[in-house]
DNA sequence: GCGAAACTAACGAACGTTCGACCGGTGGTC
DNA sequence: GACCACCGGTCGAACGTTCGTTAGTTTCGC
C-alpha cells in the first residue's frame, strides 16, 4: 500500500499546520515540502480550506465511529469506559498532528466552511454524547459515585484530551502507560469506580 | 481610572485574535475596532508581534504572581491547593480572551519573538512547579493518595485548564459553582484527599 | 509653540488562486 | 509496430488583494 499523492500531501500539511498554524502556511510551502509547485496542489485539492478540512476531519471521524462502533453492551461501565478512555489517548497521540491541527484551527472552519465546520462539531459531539451516557449509566447501576455526571464528563475529557499538549515519546514515560494511568485517574477516581467491580 | 488608548487596543486586539487568530487579523481590522488609522497603532506598540506579547504575557503574568506570594505555609495542603485551583478557574474565565490567545498562539511567540516565548514558558513553569510541590508535599504528609505526583498535576491541571474550552456563561451552571467542582474532583477525587483533613 | 497622537500615502512582499501550455504514459485503431 | 487522441499531473506566469511597516505631515490640547 504506497501512500498516494493525496497523502503526502495531507501529511506534510499537517506537520506544517501542526507547526506554524494554518494561516502562516503558504500553499508554496506546502507544495515545496511534497516536492511540486504551488499550483500543482489545485490538482488534488480545490481550496486551502478544503485541505484544512481533510486533514481535521478524516482522522478524527475514524476513531469516532470506529470507537462507538466497538462499544457493545458488556462488560461492565467500568471496563468499557477505562478502554475507551485509554484508547482514546493512543489515537489522538498517532495522530497528534492532526488532531492538534483539528483543535486549534476550528475557528477558520467556523468562518471559512460553516458546514464543514458543524460536521466536525456533530462528530464531537456525538463521542462526548457515548462517553456521557457511560458515565451515567455507571452511576445509575451504582458502579460510579458522582453527583453531577454532565461537569464530570467533561472534566474526565478534558483531562484526557491535554495528553498531547505535553506529552513528548522521548520522555521516561511511555504513551501506553500514560493512557492507562489518565483512564485510571477518570474511571477510579474522578468517577470513584472501584477497579473490580 | 479610565481606561488608556493602549488597554483600549489590547482589549479590541485580543477579542479579534480570539476569535479569529492572529494571522486573520490584520493591523487594519484592529485599528477600526478602536476607530483609528492602522499607521497609529505604532505609536502605541513597535509591532503586531509586541501587541501579541502584551496580551499573553500580562494576564497569565498577573494571576501567578499574585497565586504564588498568597500560597503560604498553611493551611492543609488539601485546602490550600482547593483554593489555588479553584481562583485558578475563576480568573482564567474572566481573562479568558486572553488565556485562549496567549494558549493558541504560543508558537507565534516562539517563532517570531523567543525571548517573549522563554518568558512566558518560565512564567507556566513556575506555576505548574507550585501545584507539583504541593501535590507531593500533600502526598508525603498523607493527605494525598497519588503514586505518580507528576502524572497526577499534568491530569488535574488539563482538566482545570479545560474549561475555557466549553463554559459559556448563558448556562445554568455559575462559573463559581464550576470552579468549586472542578477544584473537588482535582483535590478529593484525582488526589484522594479528603474533604476534611 | 511644543509634543503626543492621529493622519495620508506608499513601500515591497506574500498571499490564494487561475489560466493555458506542456509532458509522459496508455489504449485504441489501422 | 506505427500512429494518434487522450488524460492526469505538473509547470511558469500572472491576477488582484492584502499584509506589516515606514515616512512625512497635520491636528489638537496644554
Amino acid at each position: 500500500m504506497t501512500a498516494t499523492r493525496r497523502d503526502e500531501i495531507l501529511r506534510a500539511a499537517a506537520e506544517l499546520f501542526a507547526d506554524r498554524g494554518f494561516h502562516a502556511v503558504g500553499m508554496r510551502a506546502i507544495a515545496d515540502a511534497v516536492g511540486i509547485r504551488g499550483s500543482s496542489l489545485y490538482h488534488h485539492f480545490p481550496s486551502k480550506v478544503e485541505l484544512l478540512h481533510a486533514i481535521a476531519v478524516e482522522s478524527t471521524k475514524r476513531f469516532v465511529e470506529q470507537a462507538l462502533a466497538d462499544l457493545g453492551p458488556s462488560p461492565s461501565y467500568s471496563q468499557r469506559l477505562f478502554a475507551l478512555l485509554r484508547d482514546h489517548v493512543l489515537y489522538f497521540h498517532e495522530y497528534r498532528l492532526e488532531e492538534a491541527v483539528g483543535l486549534r484551527e476550528l475557528q477558520e472552519l467556523r468562518n471559512q466552511a460553516p458546514e464543514h465546520y458543524a460536521e466536525l462539531q456533530a462528530i464531537r459531539r456525538d463521542y462526548q454524547s457515548a462517553v456521557e451516557s457511560l458515565v451515567v449509566g455507571g452511576c445509575e447501576a451504582g458502579e460510579f459515585d458522582c453527583a453531577e455526571p454532565h461537569l464530570a464528563t467533561l472534566a474526565l475529557l478534558g483531562m484526557i484530551n491535554s495528553v498531547n499538549d505535553w506529552f513528548r515519546s522521548d520522555r521516561q514515560a511511555t504513551i501506553e502507560h500514560v493512557a492507562e494511568t489518565f483512564a485510571s485517574f477518570a474511571v477510579h477516581r474522578v468517577l470513584g469506580g472501584q477497579p473490580e467491580g
